[in-house]
DNA sequence: TAACGTCACTAGATCGTTTCAGTTCACCGC
DNA sequence: GCGGTGAACTGAAACGATCTAGTGACGTTA
């Protein structure tokens, strides 16, 4: 089966001008038509005569062209430029992806650290609607306030710390990425931040760099700098892995001798011995505010979930 | 600074017409210069005067309106519908993209289990070159030859099975994922045949499912019925990590009791404990070798580096 | 000197949409 | 019977590239 019906350019595609000699008008009218354009009156004998022919071959609108005249396509480009492959990321990805659908746009995540050039002749090619950031997103696009200290990125953070603040740890210490990322600095902030507000001293910030034996020399090194640090909050649950071996080399109890607590839960966490405690948050609604800015869309009144913590054995 | 140059059409891009106008030429010759053309001849002075008015205006052709003309754009999509965090996908993107972008071509990697539906619309939006399959160009896209057995999918297969045959084990069996993904019965089959060509009796094939108690019980099950059973190959280190935990949770021995090997080296195979066994694989020469399959050039003669065995303390 | 070829370019069609600026026609009030 | 109005359309110009089919100008050959 080749062409079901006649009226379709060489191309194979069937456009715009196939519909319009299959129901008897002009381009423009099916345009009007099948974008629903309320500054045009079409009558209802003619809309049921374009939406008849454009189904019957099968149009579909050639985005390229659409893009062309618009001035930009109806994609969003997300930047995941870390390996984020928590919780977050990817309830994030999915309240994205749906608002923006049932606005007739689509979500491209673009995964990995881009390389700039490509990235921008990538762009260019796609012209997108917009560009997001996952980590920007995160911050709903402003500066922290009161609500996100009451149900957002630094509630969450402040979940963290005060967890083990209520199973009697007061001197806490942060562990970082050996890379630095967009987030760390302000997740970094929250955390000291959050200590400050339960009166606990400042958070002791260290790295738990990879491979295994570098991760338990770095814990090693900062535990006899600090011996006074009886639990760690980790950047992600990734790095919370990481500590959880690191101290299980070293011979030392987790969580007797020291507690570590994850962030944003994986599938690892489970698996490990003993199991990772960590924040489970979901990002859906964040997601789907981040697209209605982006679109120029009034957000309403979304309000994203508290973060909750998920207690398993290592705190 | 807003505007650098006179000569930018209003809408702030800057065209082919603005390049042809400063440089006092035809928008077909700068073109041709642009292009390099090599059915054109061009003078020296011209081409260089047109080069440089491209410089100074800083134009970057728009990628919607080259791909409105030729039909398709310069992108290749890569869909990756399951998690595959490994080294083979990480370095086969990486080839991929390396490669396409030595051609002048983009690559968009779609993660994720992509609802058909915007799949499509994005395509009818992108026009891409090329549309690849993580699974599909793993077989280099034919069927499995004698090669592959020296050097490709089905060698690293072998790998797993013979590192487990060359430790003694007999009885073998194979760890699979809850989830049916394209590449699942592939990857049995070629297991399934190295055993054989091994002289080894059939693969035992069983699922270990999350979450964790669930892992367990499978695993127990497996074990009660086929209790001849002294290694366990998994499909990847995600499902090896499950098995791994499983053991240890029924409290066995590993590898003592059970060897457990995994495959395509992540990092979190490193972290536990013991810590994983596993093959890693290179597929940078494989992702290069896509991407001259999908642009239509020869891959002369790349070859793909054989698959290692990562010896840890599982097996 | 007419015919022919090559060089170095240009005009304009083309890709498939959207959308502005009309056009036609029926109907209304006066 | 004339201007005015709104409904229901249509024509054609964009959008920014590529690329075919030419067009002069100059040089070479018979």
């Amino acid at each position: 089966m080749e062409r079901k019906w006649a009226g379709m350019g060489r191309s194979g595609r069937v456009t715009l001008t196939d519909v319009a000699k299959a129901s008897g008008v002009s381009r423009a009218t099916v345009s009007f038509v099948l974008n629903d354009d309320p500054r045009q009156t079409i009558s209802a004998a003619t809309r049921e005569r374009v939406m008849e022919a454009a189904q019957e071959l099968g149009y579909v609108a050639h985005g390229i062209a659409r893009a062309l005249r618009e001035g930009s396509s109806r994609i969003v480009v997300l930047n995941v430029d870390w390996g984020m492959e928590g919780n977050f990321s990817r309830s994030y990805v999915r309240g994205l992806d749906e608002e923006l659908a049932e606005h007739g746009h689509i979500l491209l995540v673009r995964h990995g650290h881009a390389i700039p050039e490509a990235t921008q002749q990538m762009l260019d090619t796609i012209a997108p609607r917009a560009v997001l950031r996952l980590g920007e997103a995160y911050l709903q696009g402003h500066e922290p306030t009161e609500a996100d200290w009451e149900n957002g990125f630094a509630a969450n953070a402040a979940l963290q710390i005060r967890y083990l603040a209520e199973r009697g740890h007061t001197r806490i210490a942060m562990g970082m990425t050996d890379r630095e990322y967009p987030l760390t600095g302000v997740r970094l902030g929250f955390a000291q931040e959050a200590a400050r507000r339960l009166g606990l001293p400042p958070l002791e910030r260290f790295v738990v760099p990879r491979p295994r034996q570098a991760g338990a020399a770095a814990v090693e090194t900062f535990l006899a700098a600090h011996s006074d640090v009886t639990a760690l909050a980790a950047f992600d649950d990734d790095i919370a892995l990481r500590a959880l071996t690191a101290l299980r080399d070293l011979g030392l109890r987790v969580p007797e001798d020291v507690a570590v607590i994850g962030f944003d839960e994986t599938e690892y966490g489970s698996l490990s011995t003993p199991a990772l405690t960590t924040v489970h948050i979901d990002a859906e609604i964040l997601g789907r505010i981040a697209a209605r800015n982006a679109l120029g869309i009034d957000p309403g009144t979304l309000a994203p979930p508290p973060g909750r913590i998920v207690t398993r054995a290592s705190a």
